[in-house]
DNA sequence: GGGTATACTGTTCATTTGAACAGTTTATGA
DNA sequence: TCATAAACTGTTCAAATGAACAGTATACCC
């Protein structure tokens, strides 16, 4: 079932080493020309064929996107760095690397979520959100752009800094409660910018 | 010259984001679609841009061909693999991936340590160590045989089982305070057997 | 012998894609 | 004020590409 075929070991490591030298796949006549096939159709067989034992995947209909199934892949970690801020000064944060204070890099499966480029990591200042035991120093990281559920804890702007707030769901309406007591209980979520939804958070011991 | 603006960033970074996920080079289509271009010539603009600042490279005519030049390329970051126990059951952790649950990587730089073979992670069962704001479900990461400060979480055996405790330097002796009431408030360090200190949480948003 | 998998040839078609052309708008510096 | 760069819209074209269809030949297993 799993045993490939000499040849398609050849295709797969053609696959494998074109991946890596040009980072990008292989199209289907390179393939072919590579092996000296007249007709595409045979290197689109071997790769159907590597599909079909589960060591490629594909994105149907889309150029050049053959990749090694993960059990294969040379233990290639789905590792992101993640933007990290101070703040959020406008709407949206900007991914620029260089206003980041630093990045942070954590391993997919982990967290079982897909980082995308709205992805983003938050610095807590303070101990407002010490209610949902998140404290000063910890690190939130958020996706904006998530659908948030009821209770999740989001970052909203605020006076033009980002504050976390605990979102709440109530009679059809979406509210923020603010663990600050300078705001007040609940705001309507549609009065401020939801900037990201916290996904995971970080806590280092202290170096001092 | 070199100087990129935050709408390159931006580009670069989903970019390098696409590349890292999906193995392979967004289309300029697809860049488009995803900030939001009606024109597939915007992104075409911002690529060229990059590519004249020299922090992009294409190969002509060639579908998702884009990569991110040699010395802007991600660097390869020092991953290691955590191991994660559910309890850890001798008096002190075996590193053995067998008996492992599963792996958390952590990029090193984040946590200003040196994880060695003697660094584990546990996953929190219960509500016990909710008074230093440590959750069911959370995830600590600890170091075997770290010298532990005044305040510091720790790990000990306790009945076969791994708990968290709070260390307590007083009077020139070391206690362990237990946050769970089924066990006297102060323990003498010495009964204990110290497996490990809390060098770093992570929590997750929960799936459910 | 029949069925099936492998390993191809040869061709056509619809999409995907990069590239190019012709503009507009805004900001910035000379 | 002019020049330039950045950041777009809108469109067209040709090449690159994946997918499909129709075959051929060989080997292997039941």
């Amino acid at each position: 079932m799993n045993a490939l075929t000499s040849r398609q070991q050849q295709i797969l490591e053609f696959i494998r080493q074109h991946l890596e030298l040009e980072s990008m796949a292989p199209s289907l006549r390179e393939i072919a020309a590579h092996f000296g096939f007249r007709s595409m159709t045979a290197a689109a067989d071997h790769v159907r064929a590597l599909q079909r034992k589960g060591v490629l995947e594909t994105h149907p209909h889309r150029a050049r996107s053959l990749r090694i199934a993960r059990p294969w892949s040379p233990r290639r970690r789905q590792i992101v760095d993640i933007p990290l801020y101070g703040a959020i000064p406008a709407g949206f944060p900007d991914s620029r690397r260089q206003e980041a204070q630093g990045c942070i890099s954590i391993d997919l499966e982990n967290l079982s979520l897909h980082p995308g480029p709205r992805t983003f990591a938050l610095e807590v200042k303070g101990d407002s959100m010490i209610g949902r035991h998140i404290l000063d120093g910890d690190i939130v990281v958020l996706e904006h752009g998530l659908t948030p559920r009821n209770g999740d804890i989001v970052a909203a702007l605020i006076d033009n800094e980002s504050t976390l707030k605990t979102l709440v769901l109530e009679r059809g309406k979406s509210w923020l409660r603010a663990e600050n007591p300078r705001y007040p209980q609940l705001i309507p979520a549609a009065e401020l910018v939801i900037q990201g939804v916290m996904i995971a958070l970080l806590r280092r011991r202290r170096n001092s």
